[in-house]
DNA sequence: CAAGTGCCTTTATC
DNA sequence: AGATAAAGGCACT
């Protein structure tokens, strides 16, 4: 199956799997193979055509964001010409709307990890805890139910390479099998709103929680403030904050709420309701610059 | 190649 | 509120 993409509505495939805001997808040969959802699927780019096969084009169209409309969002988040050049060079790089519940669990083992170990740690918790399906006569894994993680014991899930995370990822597990917990319902609320549900769980602090916001909930205002990002208002956008105050955050690990709330805030107000996209663009850029 | 540093941070404690 | 420490282990230099 295929999808003819018009000029209105690019997409940069590459950069949207490969820019680590998704950790599950492997490219081999021109194919991304990937699994979401209860099936493995593959997906190819040819210019403006979108080839797949193993999935329906309603899953495509939802998943990869077509709806959102990049020329309006890219007028509204180049403000100056830092963000300019990173939305040039990654055009088309969209915002996933992936599945909450992995995008959950997914980030609470994103905490202070790199991209490599993260895709690693989650590689082996699916091989070991998911759902085995075949495609192409080969064998992938969905990402491990609720209940299959609540079940799971602590130990276990470390020797998948967790460590402490363990014991975050088993409680966030339980809690939401327990309480038949509802991300469809908490998509329909607003930012603050579902932003103070999820801080809730175990292992969620305001960063996971703005990636999940962003990356499953369709929450483009969230804008997630890591060491990359820190690192890209420090050089940037230094200016919009007192010295005194970019002095201090200078040689922290990380920032204490009330300074990751600062920094979160500037994005927000100065790059608007689609920050996440600014968010993600500067943060492939600052990663990818060498 | 060994050793050091860093990683899409959160939690517990003071 | 803010500072500090601790918590896997993989990857890169």
């Amino acid at each position: 199956m295929r999808i003819r993409l018009d000029s209105s509505t690019p997409l940069n495939l590459d950069a949207t799997l490969c820019c680590g805001q998704t950790f599950r997808w492997n490219k081999e040969g021109e194919w991304w193979y990937g699994v979401a959802k209860d099936k493995a699927f593959k997906i190819g780019q040819y210019g403006n055509v979108l080839e797949f096969e193993n999935v329906d084009e309603n899953f495509v169209r939802n998943y990869f964001s077509l709806e959102d409309n990049l020329p309006k969002i890219y007028a509204k988040i180049s403000r100056d010409k830092h963000i300019k050049q990173a939305v040039q060079m990654f055009q088309g790089l969209r915002i996933l709307h992936q599945d909450p519940w992995e995008c959950l669990i997914s980030y609470i083992c994103a905490t202070y990890k790199n991209v490599q170990a993260i895709k690693l740690m989650l590689l082996r918790l699916s091989c070991r805890f998911g759902e085995k399906t075949c495609f192409e006569q080969r064998n992938f894994y969905l990402f491990p139910s609720p209940e299959k993680l609540a079940k799971v014991s602590i130990s276990e899930m470390a020797e998948c390479g967790l460590g402490y995370r363990a014991k975050y990822v088993k409680e966030t597990a339980k809690a939401v099998y327990e309480k038949n917990f509802d991300f469809e319902q908490l998509s329909k609320k607003p930012y603050d709103k579902a932003r103070q549900e999820l801080l809730n769980f175990s292992g969620v602090g305001l960063k996971v929680a703005d990636c999940v916001l962003l990356f499953s909930l369709a929450k483009t205002e969230a804008f997630p403030v890591d060491v990359w990002i820190k690192r890209v208002i420090l050089e940037y956008y230094s200016e919009h904050f007192p010295e005194e105050f970019v002095k201090k955050i200078f040689d922290k690990r990380s920032p204490t709420n009330t300074e990751y709330e600062r920094l979160s805030l500037f994005g927000r107000e100065y790059f608007g309701e689609y920050a996440g996209y600014a968010q993600e663009y500067l943060y492939h850029y600052e990663r990818t610059k060498r």
